[in-house]
DNA sequence: GGCCAGGTGTAAA
DNA sequence: TTTACACATGGC
């Protein structure tokens, strides 16, 4: 039974749950499709994210994005829930993205999760969501399944950045990249752990 | 038919 | 500072 995190991280990494993943695990990595699902997939299922995804098309890119209507994106986003609070909070979050940053390639390597706390419908794992997998930063998430994993081992912690500082206490990688590319797996482990208890297959 | 899903904002105690 | 509740669709 692992204590600590280097443990548990050996144990998941035996289990090969990212075989059938990209190698970032999150779809698109790097893009800003990736902030939509991030808003998107809140309380709801990933497969529900999907076909809202699939229906906003070709309109994945901030300034394709920045072209939709509220009422249209309403209804592509339809399938994912509560989308008439998150329609009009991810057209202001793209608003204020072309306003403090003037493009999606300077929000990446200049946005803070300050700022990104400031914006009406991110909150913490959803911050740290973007920074990980839109803005390739070395940061781990913590959600739900990652919680419902380490309350499974015994480790029990009661706000989110007490998680964090747990998972993030681990080897500490060279640069940046090998940093961001170890954080976006070690996340993607518990979600597909999660998923082959519940499944008993590691999802495609 | 009831329960839950890769949370967040708001209001009340 | 903590707790309760609304938000909504689709799969099981």
């Amino acid at each position: 039974m692992p204590t600590e995190v280097t443990t548990l991280y050996q144990h998941l990494k035996k289990l090969d749950l990212l075989k059938h993943s990209p190698t970032y695990w999150w779809p698109n990595y790097g893009t800003f499709e990736v902030i939509i699902g991030a808003i998107l997939t809140q309380n709801t299922t990933w497969k529900n994210v999907e076909k809202s995804l699939q229906n906003l098309q070709k309109h994945t890119t901030l300034e394709n994005f920045l072209q939709l209507d509220e009422e249209t994106l309403k209804n592509a986003i339809k399938p994912s829930g509560f989308y008439n609070q998150k329609a009009p909070r991810l057209l202001q979050l793209a608003k204020n993205i072309k306003k403090d940053f003037g493009s999606f390639e300077e929000f990446t390597c200049k946005v803070s999760k300050e700022w990104l706390l400031e914006q009406k419908g991110i909150g913490e794992e959803s911050a740290d969501a973007i920074l990980c997998y839109t803005c390739k930063r070395g940061i781990m998430v913590v959600d739900s399944y990652t919680k419902r994993t380490l309350c499974e081992f015994n480790i029990h912690f009661k706000t989110y950045k007490e998680y964090q500082a747990f998972l993030q206490d681990i080897e500490c990688k060279t640069t940046i990249e090998d940093k961001a590319l170890f954080y976006a797996r070690f996340h993607g482990m518990f979600v597909e752990y999660q998923k082959l208890k519940k499944y008993g297959t590691i999802r495609k």
